[in-house]
DNA sequence: GATTTTAATCCATCAATTGGATTTAATCAG
DNA sequence: CTGATTAAATCCAATTGATGGATTAAAATC
């Protein structure tokens, strides 16, 4: 629906577009800040004293060399603001406290037996106590907590598309749980957009506004990010790479679909070829696939050839679909995998994006490595705070029939 | 890049958000708007005067029924904004005059020898002419003319990625050319963006922000419509669901690619199956095809039910990257083989969309029929007057090194 | 040492939204 | 039939954030 703005929400928006294009491109002067969004000096002048209180920025020396009046150099203050980052899977809870500068200020990693809410949420409470009390971070300072889980979120809500690793979640209303236990804004994504959004503001997509994460796990996941923005579809489900059709009447999946590109890219489809049985639904060793991967079991150098070629072609369609700047390869699987299967697609890539710029390749690994999913998590309170979107001119529409 | 806002935009994104909201939930009174946008009574009061000295709204007598003073219900008045279509191929000119209700006011058609720039472009000077005389519509309700051409457009030029049928316009700068000679604001987009625009200001997608458009022509195009907005790719290439890869390793693509969607699903392909060809890439004859349709031809039969189901699972594909609210499938072929598509390939389509609504169908009839191009290139003009687009509250940036 | 250039800020102005009060025109209750 | 109630639309003064022009500051250039 449609909705009207003020001029109250177009400050809040021309604050957070200074201070986003600090963010990305500082460190920046004044004028420099007004030259790139168009706003006029002396706005610009009076947002950033607004900012002035909470310390979110950093006036540096001023910078010599040039004829006039030095300009006086802006940076983000990575000390200024902080987020929680939530992650588990039925084997392993992960905390993390996150600044605003996109480090990893301290980390909780914890064993878990079994990953119910009854378990799991008193764990994180306890951990965010935890690395708040160890790092002597201020309570008020931290914008809010990010949890992630292996499965689809619509409305705020887990949903599955097939047998999920974490089946107590669905339907569970997490974020009004956990907000409850942390006094804290919460956000609840899918690990494939939360990594798609970390990779954004602090990663490979940092200089993009437009591209496709494609998240290599158990399945495949895949965020979507659109004018700097992540798109979640009309629903909040879209990205369902690892469903996309593959080969037309292949593999069943559990989906209900044949042939769809998880069941032969996914660290499953890596799992079944490895262990050389024809498909892989329960809990995978995870330990003993990458070590396999390490030896070069020859099992799994045929799947990567073949996984390659499957994955290509899901690119191309992509890219034909989306015409990105870039898709961006990533997930919580050895780099070393990722390269190999970036090595090779990348020469056979041909879609509406090849000509664009032939030297630059469109094809990335993710920067954020392992950690991508919990950083991912982590960076949803930031990414909701600092985002210039659309959404923050909006003015609360009455609810009409 | 970013951007900052103000007041002076801020209002003339209001004004679009109030003439829309009218537009698509009309009739409606001032509070009825008020309470839809959440804008303050007075400022849509405010706004709907200067509304006014154009004639842009017309006052319906009042409501009545409720207690209280009864509205003043308000509607868009189609006579009082024009825009101008353009469509052609090697065979045909057409250039048609739309009102801002959506309904063409009139038509000329003009068979055409050569489909080249100097040919076209004195043909569409005279028949916009010809169209003003006739309507009796001044020149100064003309808001813009759009013109489409089945090839895709970058930046503003049209582009190819294979052989053309309109080889003589790539890299042509149809916009400034035809702006001289109209002296109107001019708008080049793919047919396939330009019809899904088209069916979202008038036609089936009125009622959606989100949904996908299939245009079945001589290849499969796609325009795709997220929140509201034509998504266009980071390079204004966007939606060539031609050019997915429907079967790995399959029948060779112009493209430089291996089972294109389109070589199995389009006309051209129909064509092929038609006369019993491997490949059908020159001119085709559509009234021979078409009147294969009508006489049930066993290889056109054949050929659906083969196309049916490559383009379910591109569909399946496509929702599953999106899920979107609707699919909606168009384009210049004879409804009957929409029809023949949609009743073979909606009972199993499965994906992330499946559960939404099971109620409503998600794959649709395009509601333009035959014209759906041409009307497409005649919303343009009203699409970029009309919508509360984000960049509306852009204030231009200085272009920085 | 005067001039030029650029950055940053001060100050008065401008313009669109807003909240509160007022007017208008209908229905409802007695 | 009359007064009370309800809701729409408008009037008016206040608010607020951006803006343009002038001013100050600090460097390089001539």
């Amino acid at each position: 629906m449609l909705f009207g703005t003020n001029l109250d929400r177009a400050q809040r928006f021309n604050r957070r577009v200074v201070l986003e294009t600090i963010r990305v491109n500082g460190p920046l002067s004044r004028a420099d800040v007004a030259r790139l969004t168009g706003l006029s000096a002396q706005t610009v002048t009076n947002i950033i004293d607004q900012f002035k209180p909470a310390g979110l920025l950093i006036e540096k020396p001023r910078r010599t060399g040039g004829r006039g009046q030095p300009p006086i150099d802006l940076v983000i203050n990575p000390s200024a603001a902080f987020s929680v980052g939530i992650s588990f899977d039925h084997q392993r809870l992960v905390v993390v406290l996150l600044d605003l500068g996109g480090e990893i200020r301290a980390e909780v990693q914890l064993p878990v037996s079994q990953a119910t809410p009854g378990v799991i949420l008193p764990l994180v409470e306890a951990a965010v106590n935890e690395l708040t009390g160890r790092t002597q971070v201020s309570r008020d300072l931290i914008w809010g907590a990010g949890i992630v889980m292996p499965v689809l979120v619509s409305q705020g809500h887990p949903t599955a598309l097939g047998p999920s690793s974490v089946p107590d979640w669905k339907d569970y209303p997490v974020e009004e749980k956990l907000r409850e236990r942390l006094n804290l804004p919460v956000f609840l994504d899918n690990d494939a957009t939360a990594a798609a959004i970390g990779e954004l503001l602090f990663g490979a997509g940092r200089q993009y506004s437009d591209f496709i994460y494609i998240y290599l796990g158990v399945g495949v996941g895949g965020g979507i990010i659109i004018s700097g923005r992540p798109y979640r579809g009309a629903f909040g489900m879209s990205g369902e790479i690892g469903h996309m059709i593959s080969v037309p009447g292949g593999r069943p999946c559990p989906c209900g679909n044949h042939g769809c590109l998880e069941r032969y890219v996914s660290l499953s489809a890596a799992d079944a070829a490895f262990r050389a049985v024809p498909e892989s639904f329960g809990a995978i060793d995870l330990d003993q696939l990458f070590k396999g991967f390490e030896n070069n079991d020859p099992h799994l150098l045929q799947w990567l050839d073949d996984a390659a070629e499957h994955l290509r072609n899901a690119i191309v369609s992509v890219e034909n679909l989306f015409d990105p700047q870039a898709v961006i390869l990533g997930g919580p699987v050895p780099e070393t995998v990722l390269d190999a299967l970036i090595e090779r697609i990348e020469p056979s890539l041909i879609s509406v994006s090849h000509r664009h710029d032939g030297a630059s390749s469109r094809l990335l690994k993710a920067e954020s490595g392992l950690d991508s999913r919990v950083l991912g998590a982590a960076s949803l309170a930031i990414f909701d705070s600092m985002t210039p979107d659309f959404s923050v001119l909006r003015k609360e529409a009455v609810e009409v029939g």
